[in-house]
DNA sequence: GTTGAAATTAGTACGAA
DNA sequence: TTCGTACTAATTTCAAC
C-alpha cells in the first residue's frame, strides 16, 4: 500500500521488456482494467481463448510484472474526502531524496510526479474539507526542508479518470488524422522528433512546451 | 470503459450520503483496494466478520456506489505507453460541453480535471514517445475550437500513486502536530477555514494559493 | 493451445443468537 | 445486525489430446 517509497514505474524507468505483449494480451488488459474481479474463466470467454491459455497468460502477465495490482475504485465523495487539490512544489537541489522519503510518509498523498517545466513535483491529495488542504500545505509540506516552494490548485470536477490507458485504445481510432501506433515509427511529419527541447510558439500559435528547468539533468542520480 | 462522459465524481459532486461508513467498511475498503481480486471469504477472514456479513457489506459498497469498480493497475512502461505529460489547457467560456465531449473521444487520455488557477483544465496522458505528444497536443488538442491554449510538461518519474486516498490513512499517522480525523471540525485553530479565497504570501512566505480565474462560478451550469 | 473431468472453493439461503 | 451452517453453483487445477 503506502510502501511504494521508491520510483513507481515513471517515464523515466527501465526499457528491459521481458513479456513480448501480443493482441491477446493487450484484450486481457483490457478487460481486467473495467473489471478487476472476472474470473479466468470469464476472462476466457471475453478474450475468445480457452481457459488454461487465460490461466498461463493471466499468470504471465501478473508474473512479469505488467498487471501490477488489482485495486477499487472508491468513490471518494462518499468515503469522506471529496476535496482534490494539486500542489506544484518546487524542491530545492540534492534533496530529492529527502523529499521523497517525507512524502511516503504522507498517506494523504495520492500521486505524486516529477515534472519538467515551472515546477519540479505535482502532488495530488484528497482531503475531508479545503481547510485541510491549506493545513496540509502550511504544517506539513512547508516544514520539509527539501521544499522550496509550492502553489496549490484546487480541482473543481474530475472529469474523466481511466482505469489506465492502453496500447490497444489507440487502435480503436481511426480515420482522424492522427493515428499512430504505438511503437511504430515515432514521426513521419520531418519538423517531429525533436522531443521536449522545443522552445515556445508552435503551430497554430495556440500552444508552448514547458521544458524542464536548469541543472534537473541529474535528477535520476539521486533517487 | 471510456463511457465516463459525465462528472466522475469530482470535488464539486453531490454530498447526499446513502450509506454511513464505519470501521469496517473503511477496513473493508483498503483490503479490497490492496488486493481488489481477494474472494469474500479472505476478506472476512481478513477484516474480522462473519463471511455472509462480509457479503452483506461488500455488496451494499458495491451497490451505494462507494465502490465504483476494480481495476487493473498495469505498468505502462511494459504495456507500451512509457511517456506521461500533463497538458494544462485554457477553455472558451461557454465552451464546455463540447470540451468535455471531445475529452470523452480520446483514449490516450488517462485522466481529466477541471482546475482554479491559471488554468482551467489538467490533462494526463499516455503515449509510446515524446513525438507523440507533440502530435496530439498539436493535431489533436489545438484543433477544438474550445481550446483556447495549452502547455504541456512531462513527467520524469512517477514517485508515488496509492490505489486511492481512504480517510481512514489518517487515522494512522499519529502525533505529527497535525492530525485530522474526516468529518470532524474542519478547523480548531481560530486563523483557519478561510478556505480558497486566501491570497498570495502565507505562513513562512514559501507557498500561496492559486485561485479560480474570474467568469468561472458558472462552470458547472454548462456541462 | 485446447478440451474435459475431479477437487476445491466461492456464493447463497436460512435459521438462531 | 451478525453469525454459523448446509446447500448449490462456480471456479481452478490437472490430466490427456
Amino acid at each position: 500500500m503506502s510502501s511504494n517509497s521508491g520510483s513507481a514505474g515513471g517515464a523515466a524507468g527501465r526499457i528491459g521488456i521481458g513479456l513480448e505483449l501480443d493482441a491477446t494480451h493487450l484484450k486481457i488488459l483490457e478487460v481486467l482494467r473495467e473489471n478487476g474481479r472476472v474470473s479466468v474463466s470469464a476472462l476466457a470467454e471475453r478474450v475468445g481463448i480457452s481457459r488454461a491459455n487465460a490461466y498461463t497468460r493471466f499468470e504471465a502477465l501478473r508474473a512479469d510484472g505488467v498487471i501490477r495490482r488489482f485495486t477499487a475504485e472508491i468513490d471518494h465523495q462518499r468515503a469522506g474526502l471529496g476535496i482534490v487539490a494539486l500542489i506544484f512544489v518546487t524542491v530545492r537541489q540534492q534533496m530529492w531524496r529527502q523529499f521523497r522519503a517525507q512524502l511516503a510518509q504522507m498517506p494523504e498523498v495520492e500521486y505524486c510526479a516529477i515534472t519538467t517545466g515551472q515546477h519540479d513535483a505535482m502532488i495530488q491529495v484528497r482531503m475531508a474539507d479545503v481547510a485541510e488542504v491549506h493545513a496540509m500545505v502550511t504544517e506539513r509540506l512547508a516544514n520539509i526542508p527539501a521544499v522550496k516552494a509550492t502553489e496549490t490548485v484546487f480541482i473543481l470536477d474530475e472529469v474523466l479518470r481511466r482505469p489506465y490507458v492502453l496500447p490497444s485504445d489507440r487502435e480503436r481510432e481511426r480515420g482522424r488524422g492522427t493515428s499512430r501506433r504505438p511503437g511504430s515509427a515515432p514521426s513521419p511529419e520531418p519538423e517531429q522528433g525533436q522531443g521536449q527541447g522545443q522552445g515556445q510558439g508552435l503551430p497554430l500559435g495556440k500552444m508552448r512546451f514547458v521544458g524542464a528547468a536548469e541543472g534537473r539533468a541529474a535528477l535520476r542520480d539521486e533517487s
